[in-house]
DNA sequence: TCACAAAATGAACGAACATTCATTCAATGT
DNA sequence: ACATTGAATGAATGTTCGTTCATTTTGTGA
């Protein structure tokens, strides 16, 4: 079990290093220091590996979110705010694991398997981030704002800056997306958020 | 040169059915119905064929909006409206080139020839989307509001959308996209956007 | 109609690929 | 100390990859 976390590592790795094109067995080998055999004694194909590195990435951003989601004592907009700290911490917006991410989203169409994996956010992460814009919006008597568009909005947001952490992640501030989600946030419940007071 | 076209759009054929994993020189000469050869007459390389196909799908993508972006007879908000509307063409916005957008996104970090073509929209976009935001600004007298803030919120917004539109070609609504674009302008610049008025 | 050049072909090639499996090694129980 | 068993090794294998190039076909000007 040593052998198998160390062969996802260096699938990882590569993934990150020389894409998924040039994620090749002599690569993982290479960046393990194991033998030829592992792959396939641990994991049955290079493929199933590949599956496995989606599967602890989606394991791992799902965790973090959802410690915080269940978090009782906080109010709905102190909670969005620690959701949205949480998916800019470097222990989920890091260079390789958001490199990984993009790869499997590109795969995702062609490789049926992946999709679970990649797709996580858009099914409890969205139901979360709904009822607490609801909640928002129902303290603040908001009764122009349509709870589902505001989530969409939030989400594609989300989404947005991590293509921009993607593609830029030697100058992307995780404090200055803060800034954005929380300017769009005031923008839209000025009652409830104040994107100067960030900390 | 016909050949030449014929192969380009093999290719992005290829990586739309197969994944670019799974576009081999193979697959393109059985979607080209051309022989063997050509990939390398034409292209010199399969390499050089995939930066074709990144050159002529960027080159459509910066087409679509600067042509709206040089009409001149359009007030700031209406030029906006329209370059949103562009976003989400079929022309630009169809399962096959997002899909192939996205692959070239994923492999752009391992492979910086094909950077440039990708991150177009980060370049003269941007300074577009500005200059637009910083005219409404003024016009509106929105003074608590930061151009540059709303820029980059706009922007990732679309780039979230693209990505929502990759995952779920299926059941995603272009019109329920630029719903939620005025949405978000009207939280933000309430005097120049009524986002119940989308035709 | 013929000569010539350019374009197109596809069999053949070496390199790189993922995988296999006989063998070796290390750990554990007797 | 020895036997047993599962993990680890890496040389060997067959396949698929991208590319080459001698040959054929097509197009053009005389």
């Amino acid at each position: 079990m040593q052998n198998r976390q160390q062969l996802i590592q260096a699938a990882a790795d590569a993934i990150h290093k020389y894409g998924i094109r040039g994620t090749t067995s002599a690569r993982i080998q290479e960046l393990s220091g194991l033998s030829r055999g592992m792959v396939n004694l641990h994991f049955g194909s290079k493929e199933k590996l590949l599956l496995a590195v989606a599967e602890e990435l989606s394991a791992r951003y799902a965790g973090q979110w959802k410690s915080i989601a269940d978090s009782p004592e906080l109010g709905p907009a102190d909670k969005l705010i620690s959701i949205l700290k949480a998916d800019f911490d470097p222990l989920v917006l890091n260079a390789r694991d958001v490199a990984i991410w993009f790869s499997f989203r590109a795969e995702a169409l062609s490789n049926p398997d992946i999709f679970p994996f990649i797709d996580s956010r858009d099914k409890s992460f969205r139901a979360v981030i709904l009822e607490l814009l609801q909640q928002i919006i129902s303290e603040g008597g908001y009764k122009d704002v349509d709870a589902k568009l505001a989530t969409d909005a939030l989400i594609a947001l989300l989404e947005g800056l991590w293509t921009d952490f993607h593609l830029h992640s030697d100058i992307f501030k995780p404090q200055e997306a803060l800034k954005i989600c929380l300017f769009v946030l005031q923008s839209m419940f000025p009652r409830h958020f104040d994107f100067k007071s960030i900390s």
